[in-house]
DNA sequence: CTCGGTTGTCTAGCGGTGCTAGACTCCGGA
DNA sequence: TCCGGAGTCTAGCACCGCTAGACAACCGAG
């Protein structure tokens, strides 16, 4: 059986070099870049190979998408692990969430602006995603306030920095005042 | 001079009726659907006429994107005049904006998620989406609070409105608490 | 060790996209 | 009446996502 698991081993190996490559061009020259003739001759296999690892490109689109909620998820645990303070944490997550956006904006459309196949706000919902969803929750369910459910307040919160996010990448809003918006925003929406 | 005037009205009806046709389309069958050469039959004409009124693609969903802005604007200050008090007021504001975004994805797409060459944040901004900014800093400028400067406020609301409105869209947050959200927004954001 | 069959990969090509060069038609003005 | 230019069209380019079918390479049975 060693060569069958040599063989399943190879085959991980080269899926998880697609997704890296696809992510990799993304960053580097925008999703637009990323066809599948350019990904093949990356990858150095020929296009067929790629449409045996993924039913097509948004499927591509959606592992990088997955890649990129797990990461999310762990930059934002990591950024309010060591935080005291319902503040401060709350402070320290939106600045992570803007920042993760703002470092890896391919990763970034590929969670929330492209297509990427993926379910969410659903039982079906991949576990990254949810988990993602959690990091949120765990730090913002603290400063949702009475009565309010910390669900509902997390959406909420998360809806505010997804728009900042994107409207400030897109060129609609001037990226000097973030810091001032960041502020704003926590000092408004958490009940500290 | 007649026949070069008639021309030139001529042109301009027909202008009017690639971007009348291009958000019709785009309406019914998604954007992805408004190609160049579906497009032309539409306007019984042939695709390089296209090519003579607008660069590209891109232009003509940029021109959708400034009729949008225009109706965006006019719909808030509608939704706003006849409301008494700044509570109500910037209720009204949210539900329109989230209700115009609703009923109208692929003009709010060509405004905000699609690249129609339009510039933002910018003395270059084009008029329509300048009033369309101004429209929601007339309610929103009255509750932005003491020493917070009303188009910083304008452009969190903004942002928050923008990120459910395409959270929403997508299937990221459940449809059936927006009501819920939107009056968490206003009762935390605004000051009143 | 040889051979057959499966598994894996490639070449080539389909129907679509946005966009454009160059031919042609048509019409106003001299 | 005829010329010239404006306006429109046909045809085609280079690219896209995706796939059928030919081919090679390798594993296990005899």
């Amino acid at each position: 059986m060693s060569v069958q698991e040599r063989k399943q081993r190879e085959r991980a190996d080269r899926e998880r070099l697609i997704v890296a490559t696809a992510r990799e061009l993304a960053e580097q020259q925008g999703w637009d870049a990323v066809t599948t003739r350019l990904l093949a001759e990356r990858i150095e296999y020929s296009q067929p190979v790629l449409y045996s690892h993924f039913r097509g490109k948004r499927e591509i689109i959606g592992a990088v998408a997955l890649e990129g909620a797990a990461e999310l998820a762990a930059t934002l645990r990591a950024a309010t692990s060591a935080v005291d303070g319902p503040r401060a944490r709350v402070t320290a997550l939106a600045r992570a969430y803007l920042d993760f956006a703002e470092r890896n904006p391919a990763v970034y459309d590929a969670m929330f602006q492209l297509d990427g196949g993926l379910i969410f706000a659903n039982e079906d919902t991949p576990e990254p995603l949810k988990d993602a969803f959690g990091a949120l929750l765990e730090s913002l369910g603290e400063v949702a306030g009475d009565g309010v459910h910390p669900g509902l307040f997390t959406e909420l919160f998360w809806a505010a920095l997804h728009g900042l996010a994107t409207l400030t990448r897109a060129g609609r809003l001037p990226p000097a005042e973030t810091e001032q918006r960041t502020r704003l925003l926590v000092d408004r929406l958490a009940v500290l």
